[in-house]
RNA sequence: GCCCCCUUGGCGGAAUUGGCAGACGCACGGGACUUAAAAUCCCGAGACUUAACAGUCGUCCCGGUUCGAGUCCGGGAGGGGGCACCA
């Protein structure tokens, strides 16, 4: 046997699996389904270690349910749409398209170069046509159903390029590349209605069981329901004109005695209309749309106010008259995007106040304190306790308050009990050329007409420019000119293009059938939905997750599948960092322009000047700590990369990329081959029949394969692969260490030899398929390792002979107990008090308890 | 600012979910093999005290529950992720 060559062996087994069509799923529904899907990636032209490990953990689950039976689909694909391929067009003068293409092709090559078991026969890219004709028809159906809807909505306005600008884009309230100041501004946008579902959503996440909690309670905190009331104030009118009505929505209207001001969006209709007349709120109001969109950006900006000068009746105290302003930290799209302000129990009202000199009651006190005694300096109490200063409610609880003022507001027809989402419908507009067009048209008398069914897909113009910013399509000069569907009359075409997360909220799905006619089969996604393990960054876990169940549902109510839940399982993978470095300039340096000296410390490469070592951080181009895959697959194999990639960090943590590491991987790949050759020759032939009689030795290595086949199985079920490979390393560590004893047992131990082995290449087969397939091979053993199954554990080998339990006294370790498991209490606590370092620890103190753990611990109490 | 997560030797981490803390790997030290090196193999190792036997401390910090806490509860510190047009 020959020294293991990764790169001439991994070439072979691709070749092999691909000549087989072993990954292809074909639909049998005689067998068990399981579907495992990775996010598939943005086309950036080069793979990355996040997808490396990304992809290493999807893979170990998909060959893993191979293994166990299961018929598994496991598909590949391109989130081909979006942005950089726009910035790519503008600075490398490329078409998106091209850019796009070339980027799929290297990336395609890139991961077939890490043997990942996928069906490559149903790969699609979101930007081919073929894709998203289908998305259009989607599209004309949730307009049926009204689940989408036009209206106005605020965007990013960067003013010198005349664009629309992503959040990324707006870089301290100033465009990327213009460097001018953004405005907020207001545009008609495409919506999807996904509060249609918004309770559905929330309340379907409890049976998302194989979800992990923090992504749950993230979703459940987006939606984010409330219970509350809505109140009405009279706005006190001087001149006498008609009363005008402010309405409030609030989560505390216990606190309503504790009013004192209301506070107006900037972008609230009555502002609008007060902007109109009064200079100073204009000035104000264009101020604050001088801040961005997000909502970051909006809470972390210092709180500012504009007295507009009217008052408000408060609804219970007929003498108190509330001052209105304007507040650039009120949301138009919360609520009813208009608030009363309560000091003394909220923080953000209390700073308000203080700076514009109102006054802070309290309301609520805490139980233990007196309403005279108690006073709220610069920190808002948001505590429990009872409601004080508040006429009728002075004694109630909050909950019971809340109650009254809910009810005493709807007897008065100025308020209701209400429940209010924070969740938003969802914006799919955007002005862009590289999406997929929405398929309408804009006729002067027809006003919007959804493009007719047969003539999908509306596909994008190739000739396009994109040397002018603002949105190519809007300046074509043809494509856009178009006979109105109703009435046949010139009409235009709809310029906007979807959200990229449009693209990603059925791609899985159209897997299933990725050849269809029909955006989805029925037959195929009956069998294979929902998605059994969905791999991905925590990064989507909001977003992308939550608009991928949305879409779903819509889908199901459109009719074209019968899950409202994509996913049934999903796991959440950490980052991939590396140790970041710095020159004497402090400049960004690669990993590859420093190397460490035989002192420890680390130069630079070219002239040895120090090099200062920051802290390990995500790999990022702009920090320079990035290790490309392809340079790790070149130099120690796809194997090596992939058996790192699982070890050591817990997969749902950040991975720390290190040379170390990385060579631990290497050597493990040369030890396990180096087992195999050193044994081979003494190995009884394949499939030999075990011998009647095995000697102690032999049973000693039988028991710890079969003990490392239920760990390694449980480390995979839980998805700690992490412990999978340590308890891999301990078999392999054994069968370095093993050593027949000679004699009339050897035939025996030789055998038990071969099943640990066969057993040790099966169970790396997930993780290093490559290697394991040539050690199957050199075994002797039939056919694909790919194809054989799991190795499963004989229960009467788990049982130990005897077993090591802890003594403690006084819940310190005092000694060990070596003894048959599953010994009766009384035993254990005899054997236990009859050690001689027990005796002693006891001395002559009184035994008053003893714990007895089964199989566990002793715990005596003196 | 709001929401969520994380914190265990020099380092990554393990601990059957409340029962022997530190499995396994990396780095390190010692040894074997070698003319030598590389590769490989064997041994060692949480900290402190001790010649040794052994003992004390120890899972970010403070407090609590418990026979027993890395694990549960309360408070705090540090680090990270998300915040709706990056994907």
């Amino acid at each position: 046997m020959a020294r293991y060559n990764a790169k001439t062996t991994e070439a072979k087994w691709q070749a092999a699996w691909a000549a087989a069509k072993t990954f292809e799923a074909v639909e049998d529904r005689q067998k068990e389904k399981y579907y495992v899907l990775e996010m598939f990636p943005y086309p950036s032209g080069r793979i990355h270690m996040g997808h490396v490990r990304n992809y290493a953990m999807g893979d170990v689950v998909a060959r893993y349910k191979r293994a166990q039976g299961f018929n598994v689909l496991h598909p590949m694909g391109w989130d081909a749409f979006g942005l950089p391929a726009e910035n790519a067009a503008l600075e490398k003068q490329v078409h998106p398209a091209k850019w796009t293409y070339e980027n799929i092709a290297n990336m395609r090559e890139q991961l077939q170069s890490m043997g990942l078991s996928l069906d490559w026969s149903r790969e699609f890219a979101t930007c081919d046509v073929e894709y998203y004709r289908h998305q259009q028809k989607l599209f004309l159906d949730f307009l049926k159903h009204d689940l989408a809807y036009r209206r106005e909505s605020w965007v990013n306005w960067d003013p010198v390029e005349h664009t629309v600008l992503a959040n990324e884009q707006v870089i301290d309230g100033c465009g990327w590349r213009s460097g001018a100041p953004v405005e907020r501004r207001q545009l008609s946008q495409w919506f999807f209605r996904i509060t249609a579902f918004q309770d559905e959503l929330l309340e379907a996440l409890d049976d998302l069981e194989r979800w992990p909690e923090k992504v749950r309670l993230m979703q459940a905190n987006w939606i984010g329901r409330s219970e509350g009331a809505r109140l009405r104030f009279a706005v006190q009118q001087a001149t006498g004109q008609q009363a005008a009505e402010i309405a409030v929505f609030t989560t505390r209207p216990d606190t309503i005695f504790g009013a004192s001001f209301l506070a107006l969006s900037p972008d609230h209709p009555l502002t609008s209309e007060l902007a109109d007349k009064n200079p100073d709120v204009a000035a104000f109001v264009a101020e604050c749309q001088r801040q961005g969109t997000s909502e970051e950006v909006i809470e972390k900006a210092e709180k500012l106010g504009l007295d507009t000068g009217l008052r408000a009746q408060h609804p219970f105290l007929p003498d108190v008259e509330l001052p209105i302003y304007v507040a650039n930290f009120v949301l138009i799209e919360y609520g009813t995007g208009a608030i009363f302000g309560c000091p003394a129990h909220d923080q953000r009202d209390l700073d308000f106040a203080r700076k514009y000199d109102l006054s802070v009651l309290p309301v609520v006190v805490p139980d233990g304190s007196d309403s005279i005694g108690f006073s709220v300096g610069n920190e808002a109490y948001v505590g429990p306790g009872r409601l004080a200063n508040s006429e009728f409610l002075d004694g109630l609880s909050i909950d019971d308050a809340k109650s009254e003022i809910a009810g005493r507001a709807e007897a008065g027809g100025f308020g209701s009990r209400e429940i209010m989402y924070r969740l938003r419908d969802w914006g799919v507009s955007r002005q862009r050329y590289w999406g997929c067009p929405i398929p309408v048209v804009h006729c002067d008398s027809c006003g919007v007409v959804p493009v007719e069914e047969a003539d999908l897909p509306i596909t994008l113009p190739e000739d396009v420019t994109f040397e002018q910013a603002g949105n190519p399509l809007d300046r074509h000069e043809t494509w856009g000119a178009v006979a109105c569907p109703a009435c046949g009359k010139p009409a235009q075409r709809e310029t906007d293009t979807f959200d990229t997360f449009v693209d990603s909220s059925w791609y899985f799905a159209r897997f299933c059938s990725p050849r269809a006619e029909t955006p989805l089969d029925a037959s195929a996604v009956d069998y294979w939905m929902p998605v059994d393990q969905y791999i991905g960054g925590v990064e989507h876990a909001i977003l992308h997750l939550l608009y991928a169940r949305f879409f779903t549902r819509a889908m199901e109510k459109c009719g074209h599948v019968r899950v409202s839940e994509p996913f049934a399982g999903l796991f959440t993978q950490g980052m991939v960092c590396h140790e970041t470095y710095r020159g004497e300039d402090g400049i960004w340096l690669e990993p590859t322009e420093v190397e460490r000296t035989d002192s420890g410390d680390i130069r630079r490469l070219d002239n040895h000047s120090t090099v200062t070592v920051g802290r390990s951080e995500k790999m990022s181009k702009s920090r320079k700590n990035v290790i490309d895959p392809e340079d790790i697959i070149e130099r120690y194999g796809a194997d090596t990369a992939r058996w790192f990639m699982l070890s050591d960090s817990p997969p749902e943590r950040d991975l720390e990329w290190t040379d170390g590491g990385i060579e631990g991987a290497w050597r493990f790949t040369g030890r396990i081959w180096r087992i195999i050759e050193e044994s081979i020759t003494s190995l009884p032939t394949a499939g030999s029949p075990a011998p009647l009689q095995l000697s102690d030795n032999a049973v000693a290595l039988r028991r710890l394969t079969h003990q490392a086949m239920g760990a390694v199985t449980d480390g995979i079920e839980r998805f700690q692969f992490n412990v999978s490979v340590a308890r891999l390393y301990e078999l392999a560590n054994a069968l370095a260490a093993f050593k027949a004893n000679g004699g009339d047992d050897t035939t025996g131990e030789r055998w038990a030899q071969r099943e640990a082995i066969e057993t040790l290449v099966l169970m790396i087969g997930p993780m290093m398929p490559h290697l394991a397939e040539e050690a199957w091979q050199a075994l002797g053993l039939d056919g694909l390792l790919a194809d054989a199954p799991w190795p499963k554990a004989d229960p009467a080998l788990l049982v130990e002979a005897s077993i090591t339990i802890a003594v403690q006294l006084n819940g310190k370790m005092r000694a060990t107990l070596d003894i048959e498991p599953d010994q009766s209490e009384d035993t254990v606590r005899e054997a236990a008090l009859a050690l001689e370092k027990v005796k002693s620890a006891i001395g002559d103190k009184a035994v008053r308890r003893v714990i007895v753990v089964p199989n566990r611990i002793v715990n005596i109490v003196a």
